[in-house]
DNA sequence: AATTACCTCCGAAACGTTTTGGAAAAATAT
DNA sequence: ATATTTTTCCAAAACGTTTCGGAGGTAATT
């Protein structure tokens, strides 16, 4: 019932191998029979075995991404937009993505090595790298093909993309400055992962660059989710002296503080200042709707994608390192001068 | 430099044969050889090609995911979790996961139809079941196993999973009659979904058992994003006589309701309830919290995935459907009683 | 002593492709 | 007429695994 070249074969009077050439547009085969042989894979509603093609070619056309990903809850709009981009610009280019979501760890790197071992997948997209970053040295290792969305502290040589969380986080204490803010707080996630590296570094140099001293009272550090946002935020509202801003790493730690300010009675946008990071789209429909960076995660996804996917053809990356530099999107939640 | 059977059986002075029954456990090899065998592929760090496996095995041990997109910016937290919840579950017994996102439409029959032919997948999970579902057609036609989150309007006999939407959408409206609300509006998605007309029906029953009248012009048709929950919020606003609360069919249409009520100068929870319906975190750090039904979706994905992998296992179902009865969440959002 | 059963092992075929290295026939050049 | 090239084709090997059917030897049974 399944087609297969030989049945071509048979029906053609032809031999598997001319079947073959002709089906992959060789030049050695006359015009006639790769007719014919074109005709009739139609009729028998051909299509080729991609398992045997990919035995064969020893490549798999397909590329891993693991997510790295904490409570089972995982829920951040980060994952779905990037994997959109990742999975879009794949099938583009004729390749499979293989996805699966993994806490960080040592059952995570054992994941990538099974994955690499048994030639699974032809190469790896890395999200949210981290400090020191396992999973660079076993895929450097393996010498095996990957394209980051991440840089690591190390000065590794690998292919990425990042965004430039230093200028992000800079412009948005730049704004908050502009705003009259001078006692301003940091939620920062854990210094393991290098972007929160990026973005504190951007909201010190915007700290400094106003003349203004770094509190390290004022820098905490929450776990991405609304739930460590709000913790955090409780923790900053216990000072004695209250923050007037609050500028959180990312937009769910930021909602997170929002609603904690909100518990407190304050009302964020006249009280308090809050900004996040991402832009993700529930950012807009906030209450109030919330500063934050915009990054084009989708793009940034196809980028890598199509990096590797080149990377993986042997062909030479004209740029190995990008960073994009994102926007600072203004709205309400921070959106008031305080008296200077 | 990959090892494979054919060193370890050099190596052994066995034959291929011999070892491949070894390292599959067959009882028809001496224990002696069966643990020389094992010791030598550990030495060699032998891990089987699984391209070749699955050639010669007929089966893909991979299952296919084909997520329904419409915008690029696609961020909806529902399928981040299933993901998850399937994917974890497809790891556990050893199956590999297939991710694609594809806008509903010919192009999306097409990809179905490319992956069941050249036999890519073992077997299919459907998301987000629509009215009359062509894709469920495609399968049942190439009589290709898939399990479905979700129902579909004509009487299909296929194993699905689905949560009880009209169970969850009474709940809902009678905990806004219990409230006192009497003009009750329902931002519903296109009924071409299915969960849209279960939730919708819910909304029409609890009505009905308050002895309040269903009015057409109080239902409106939202897209399930925040923006769609937005429009069609400001849509009841210019209605003569104002809702006193709005049952959104879905979390994010429900943050948009609550955005342009705001923008309005309404308070919600005060000036009107506004309810959602998934529970996605960011249910609980909105402002105010939003009330909604509790939707276990990473245990569903999770179960979706177990029942696809035993069909596709040829093993018995013992629940060929499941209907998941979802719990109402009551918040900030809606918990303000109007003077009876 | 002959038969049967069991234990180990293996060669060959199979899965469905692509690639290699020619070979035969036809066309062109000398 | 012969040598050379071009065109068109194909058998066989390869990719790395599993399975089928049987072979040889030893142990148990009659």
């Amino acid at each position: 019932m399944v087609v297969t070249l030989k049945d071509i074969a048979r029906e053609t009077g032809k031999s598997v191998t001319t079947v073959s050439r002709a089906l992959n547009g060789y030049d050695d085969v006359s015009l006639e029979t790769k007719t014919l042989v074109l005709r009739v894979a139609g009729e028998l509603g051909y299509t080729p075995n991609t398992l045997a093609q990919r035995l064969q070619k020893k490549r798999t056309d397909t590329i891993g991404l693991i997510i790295p990903t904490f409570g089972p809850r995982f829920s951040d709009p980060f994952f779905s937009e990037i994997l959109a981009g990742i999975g879009n610009r794949a099938a583009r280019f004729g390749y499979d993505l293989l996805v699966s979501t993994h806490a960080p760890g040592e059952d995570e790197l054992i994941a990538y090595r099974a994955a690499i071992h048994s030639r699974r997948v032809d190469g790896f997209i890395l999200v949210r790298t981290r400090q020191r970053d396992a999973r660079v040295d076993c895929l450097q290792e393996a010498n095996f093909p990957f394209v980051a969305f991440g840089r690591v502290v190390d000065d590794l040589d690998f292919p990425f993309v990042d965004e430039d969380g230093t200028h992000g986080m800079r412009q948005v204490v730049r704004h908050l400055v502009s705003q009259g803010h001078k006692r301003i707080a940091c939620i920062a996630p854990s210094p393991e992962l290098m972007f929160a590296q990026y973005r504190l570094q951007g909201f010190r140099d915007g700290l400094a660059e106003a003349g203004l001293l770094v509190e390290d009272a004022l820098i905490v550090a929450g776990d991405l989710t609304q739930r460590g946002g709000y913790e955090q935020a409780v923790k900053l509202f216990d000072l004695p002296i209250l923050p007037t801003a609050i500028a959180a790493c990312n937009d769910l730690m930021a909602f997170g503080a929002m609603s904690a300010a909100q518990d407190r009675g304050l009302v964020v946008g006249r009280d308090l200042a809050v900004t996040g990071f991402d832009d993700i789209p529930m950012a807009e429909y906030a209450y109030p709707p919330l500063t934050t960076v915009h990054q084009p995660i989708y793009q940034i996804g196809g980028m890598v994608c199509e990096m590797l996917i080149r990377l993986i053809q042997k062909e030479i990356l004209d740029e190995k390192h990008v960073l994009m530099k994102p926007d600072l999107v203004v709205r309400q939640s921070s959106e008031f001068s305080i008296a200077i």
